[in-house]
Parts: structure tokens; sequence; C-alpha cells
DNA sequence: TATTTCTTTGCAATCGATTGCGTATAACTA
DNA sequence: TAGTTATACGCAATCGATTGCAAAGAAATA
């Protein structure tokens, strides 16, 4: 009953007379147990408030019932959404989650997955950071046989699983709804092609062009990173030639916003002269008084399906040397009024609100 | 070198021919070690690839180094911003983060709360969800003696440390700002009032009236909860009546976006016929065609200072029975264009991007 | 040289829970 | 009743690291 004092299988075992074995198997429901002594164990932990130490248990086990989670930011809805997506399926099962941001930064990340192995977590997830060229530090969860999942950023390590969604695939999903808005001369706003996702969605943007016979204008295809302002100046220096685009594919959302804003500073209309489309479909994208279409990253799901892959890992694991699974998602085309010239709203239903 | 096999001091003393016992202090630079074993050990350990096992380490001093936040959800700006900061403080302690969301719903939270306890975590940082009203299963962690820091919502428990911001005064300076703007009529737009928070920011707003003489108006005080459609709503009714108001003060940024975006469909002039102020200052605000003024909760801030007061207390812990530190931070109004009447934008700075 | 005082190191217990192996008691068979 | 087989439980080691106490060896003093 007091404060501190912890009590233990051996303060059971005192009360009892009995070993501190007896209880701790009575406990755990051994059936070498009589009934006897096992109701009398429970009744007795019952009213001492006895609690399992975990740190014990994980010691004895090498097991902690812990997972780390590595992002860029969690403080992105992206990211955040995809933790949560992992905390729907860990919880259930009895983990917690440890959160650690890269921040960007390879170094941090380095830092982070030592801290993790050090702390003997039984599995880490992690989306690489921008900046992580080389991948000793990453292995390093390998040689300590602890389960890794990538999730969205990966790299290509053999035996790793990842859960990621076809980029590809969105990036055709958004180049060929804009032509079948009736667009011809669609710019592409692309990221750092050193990064898979990027170059993914540049080559789905590429191919529909070519499967719908359109030409490739490589002056129509802008280099830009996924700020606002890099999204402004490319609608500014397009905007500032002849031949001007009739759409915009941007492969992120934030640059697509400063274009839209550029375009309104124009007076160009949107989606009358201009159909714009953005990638991840962050939650501004929907409250903007011109909502904004995008590209759906399903986020929640791929937090949970990196969970589920992650059990069948464990569960396997005592006979399989190395399972490998990569998961790749559909991304989902949202479409709203920044690229719908149809009169009839018609694209998929509004996302739920909060 | 082996994948599996994990090195312990024990490895090293055999190494050496030494007791594990002086391996332990030189490894931890105890004085009584001499300098040629030290260095012995110290190489050893380099080559060996030794880890120290903080599970051991934490079972036998109790100290896990990991602490414990549970927030409503972590998908939600305001929560992860404030993760970031307690991150931000305690990763160069050597803290992990175990983050857990209570989903509004009290019983997740009691659930959390014994897990949390039962890993034996050095700290417990909490937001209060808003269905829980009795706090027994929170007064469990005094009981195990773990430190608690509320931040934001908070319970009133002696003993009990907490970092929130000063409500009342977001309410009142969100309020005077809209009367300097010239508004005599002020719907506010309030939330739960058995939430402090919502109570003092009405209370603000109530003050803020009464100082500058204008009288109060029932009418005009209208319960919403923290959604888009609440806000469009209270629109709809308030303009379908005579005496309409001539600003608006929500104690949600949602429902202040679904105001504007009513307003707008009323053909309503913001902010000349009607300015409006939101709170929270969520990412969107910034990112609207008509940008949102609103009230910042310098959720980073408050994670640091959350961490610090954390630190402050495990360190006077020794001596000191009980320690309560109680910190309000100062809201910041953020003046955008939807309350703006005046020509030159003159607000505080722009709030950096991305 | 004998005695005292430091230095430096080792022994063994401890933090809780688990578990292989062994054994006392009870139950059963011949 | 003697012998066999379950049944129920205890002993002691283990998971790694730490630390109070004791002791061996070295250095210093008388």
């Amino acid at each position: 009953m007091a404060k501190n004092e912890k009590v233990t299988i051996y303060d059971i075992s005192k009360r009892l007379n009995i070993s501190a074995a007896t209880v701790s198997r009575a406990l755990n429901n051994n059936p070498k147990i009589s009934e006897k002594t096992r109701e009398l164990v429970m009744k007795t932990a019952q009213e001492l408030n006895y609690k399992q130490n975990r740190l014990a248990l994980a010691l004895k086990s090498g097991k902690t019932n812990s997972i780390g989670v590595i992002v860029p930011y969690i403080n992105r809805n992206f990211f955040s959404a995809v933790i949560d997506g992992i905390e729907k399926q860990l919880t259930p099962h009895g983990y917690n989650m440890i959160i650690c941001q890269s921040h960007e930064d390879a170094i941090n990340e380095a830092d982070h997955i030592t801290s993790l192995l050090n702390t003997q977590v039984d599995g880490i997830f992690m989306s690489v950071s921008m900046t992580t060229h080389d991948t000793i530090h990453i292995e390093k969860i390998l040689e300590n046989n602890t389960p890794l999942i990538f999730f969205d950023r990966k790299k290509d390590i053999p035996g790793v699983s990842s859960v990621t969604i076809d980029d590809f695939r969105g990036g055709y999903m958004a180049t060929e709804h804009l032509i079948q808005q009736g667009a011809q001369r669609i710019a592409h706003f692309c990221g750092d092609l050193n990064l898979e996702i990027y170059k993914n969605r540049n080559n789905g943007f590429l191919r529909a062009l070519e499967d719908h016979n359109i030409p490739i204008n490589k002056n129509l295809i802008i280099h830009t990173n996924s700020r606002i302002e890099a999204g402004a100046e490319a609608v500014a220096k397009l905007w500032s030639k002849k031949n001007r685009p009739d759409a915009i594919f941007s492969s992120s959302d934030y640059a697509a916003l400063g274009a839209i804003q550029e375009l309104r500073k124009l007076k160009v209309k949107i989606p009358e002269e201009v159909g714009v489309v953005g990638f991840s479909n962050e939650p501004f994208t929907k409250y903007m008084e011109l909502p904004m279409s995008s590209i759906d990253q399903t986020p929640v799901t791929m937090g949970e399906i990196a969970a589920q892959v992650f059990l069948e890992q464990i569960n396997n694991k005592q006979h399989v040397l190395s399972v490998e699974k990569r998961v790749v998602l559909a991304p989902e085309l949202v479409v709203r009024k920044s690229s719908n010239k149809m009169k009839s709203f018609k694209g998929t239903p509004p996302v739920s609100t909060e």
C-alpha cells in the first residue's frame, strides 16, 4: 500500500511461505501448479497490488516489447499519420513506441539507431532522411539481428521489408487526370531526383505523356524543392515566357500551393486556364479557398501495414533466417476544384474533416 | 564480430583476466582504477565492440532513461509540435520518448498510464483527454512516485507541475484586437465550458468587452465544437437574423475556417464587414487564400519548457518530497488578413514556412 | 626491518523474473 | 506392502551491470 515499495514475487512468496519459482509459475498459468496454489497466488498478488517488473522480464527474455520509429519530422502530417497507423496495430499487442526525429540529418539518424539498439527495441521502423546516402549505420540494425521495416522512403538493402506507395502510379494518375481534363502542355515540378520517390513520380509523369502521345518538353520540367516559394518562383518564370503551360503537376503540395498563389496574383484562372495537382494530400489542401487536387499516400494504412509486416516477421523468426516483404500501396487521386473543369463536381467523395 | 552475440563486461574481464567489477569501474571512470587498467579496458571494449546493456542497468538502477508522453492525437499539429519541443530538450540528455495516444478517451488514457508505469518510465508528460473527469488513474502516477508534468490541458492535482498557456490572455488579446479594428458586435464561438481552456478563453473575451465598455450580448455567444461545419452553421444562424456581428472570435481555428467559408458564400466581405480571429494557429491558417488571424500557443516552446521542468524536478528529487511548478506561457496574436482592416499589413512577422 | 597507509582489485550480493533439473509427497499399480 | 508413476513444488543458475566491503600488494613511514 505504501507509495514507494514495489511488490515483487518474493513478497508474495514470503507471504504464502512458498518459493518465488512457484509464484512465477502460478502467475504465468503454468500447468504444473495446482489449482489451489494458483488461486492463492493470484489473490495475494491482487491484494498486494503486484505488478510485473518489465525490466527484469526484458533482461531475462531479451524482449522489451517496445519498437522504435525514426522519421524525419514527427511534426509533419504524413509522418504523424503513419505513426498513428503503427500505433493502432501495435498497441493491442502490448508494444510501446519510441519515436525519434532525424530532422533530415543522417548523423542524427545514426545516433538514434545506436540508441534504439542499446535500448534493445524489438524492431525498428524508419523512413530515411534526405541526407542519408550510405547505409552502414542502417546495416548495424541487421547485424544486431533486429527486424527493420522501411516505410515510404527506403534504401535497397537485401532482406529488409518495406511499405511504400507506388509513386510512379501516383505521378501517372495525376498526369493522366490532367490530360483527361484537356491539358496538353503540362508542367512538372519535380523534387530531388536522387530520391527514389521523386524519380518515380517523374517517371510516372513522363510515361503518362508518352502513353497519350504528348511530346515531352524539357522546358516544362522544373526542379524545385518542397517549399511554397519554390512553386511561386517556378510559376513566375514559366509565365514570363511564351508557350505557357495549361496544367501543373507538382510532386509537392507546398510547391503547388505557391504556384496557385502566384497564378492568382497573375489573374490566371484555375482550373479553367490552368489545372493544378499536388502530391501528398496535406490537410491544408482541402481547406483552401480553392481546394487543391492531390495524390493521397494513405499514410495511416501505410503504418498499419508496416506494423503487420513486423508482426509477421517476428513470428516467423524462429525458423526463417531472413524474410523480406515489399508492400507497395496504391495511391489515391483526390480530385478537387484546382483541376476539375467539369461543372458537376465528380471526384472522390470529400475526405472527412478534422 | 559475429552477428548475434552480445558482448558483456564478462567477456572483457575474461579476455584481460580481471574481474567484471574492475571492468565496470574502469568503464565508468571510477578513480579507484589505475590508469593502466582503465586504458586496457577501454581499448578492449572498443575492439570487442562492447555496448552497455541498458536493460541490466535499468534493472539495477531503477532508471530507464525513457519518458512517456500521452496526447489525445499525435496526428494533430499542436501536439506533434509539443512533442518536438520535448524531444529537443530530452534527446541530448539521453532520454527516449514513448508516445501514446488517448484518442480523447479516458479509458485509453488509463491503460497507457498503467503500461508506462509498468515500463518504469522516468517521467510522464500528458495533456488530458476531453473525456477525463475523475483523476484516480492519473493519481496512480504519483503513488508510484513518478514525476508527472501536464501540458496545455491539465487537472488540478496538488504537487503536479504544469505548462500551459494563458488562455484568458489569448481570448482577451484576440477580442481587444478586433475592438481596435473597430468591431463593436463581436460574436464568440466557444467550446465545451467544462474544459478549463475554453472557459478561460471565454472569460478573456468577456473581460475584454467589459474593459472596453461593450455590452455583453448573449445572443452572440455560440457554443460550437471544433469542427468546420459547426462554424459554418453558426454563421448561417447568425446571418439569418438581424443585428449581425461585425467580428468573430472563435476558440477553434476549424470553426473559424467554417465561418469564413460560409461568409464568403454569403458574399460578406472579410475583413471589411467582418473580422475573424481563430485560436491555435494551425498550419492551414496561413496557407488560406485569405490568411486567418489566430492565437499561437507556441507549442514547441511549451514542450521545451515542460522538459526543462521535468529535468529540474528529477534533480531535486533526493531531498524534496514534492515540487510543483506551474508555468504559464504568453500566447501570441498572429494578425493576418482575416482581421486586418489597415492598409499596411502590421502584424507579427510572417511565420516561417514549411 | 617492521609497521602503517594507500592503491588497486576481487568477492559476492543485488536488481526481479524465469526455468531446467531434481525431489518430496501423493496416488496408483501389481 | 513394495514398487512405480504422477503431481507439485523448491533449488539455484541466469540475464548484465553495479557497488559495499574486504583484502592483497605496493609504497611510505618509523
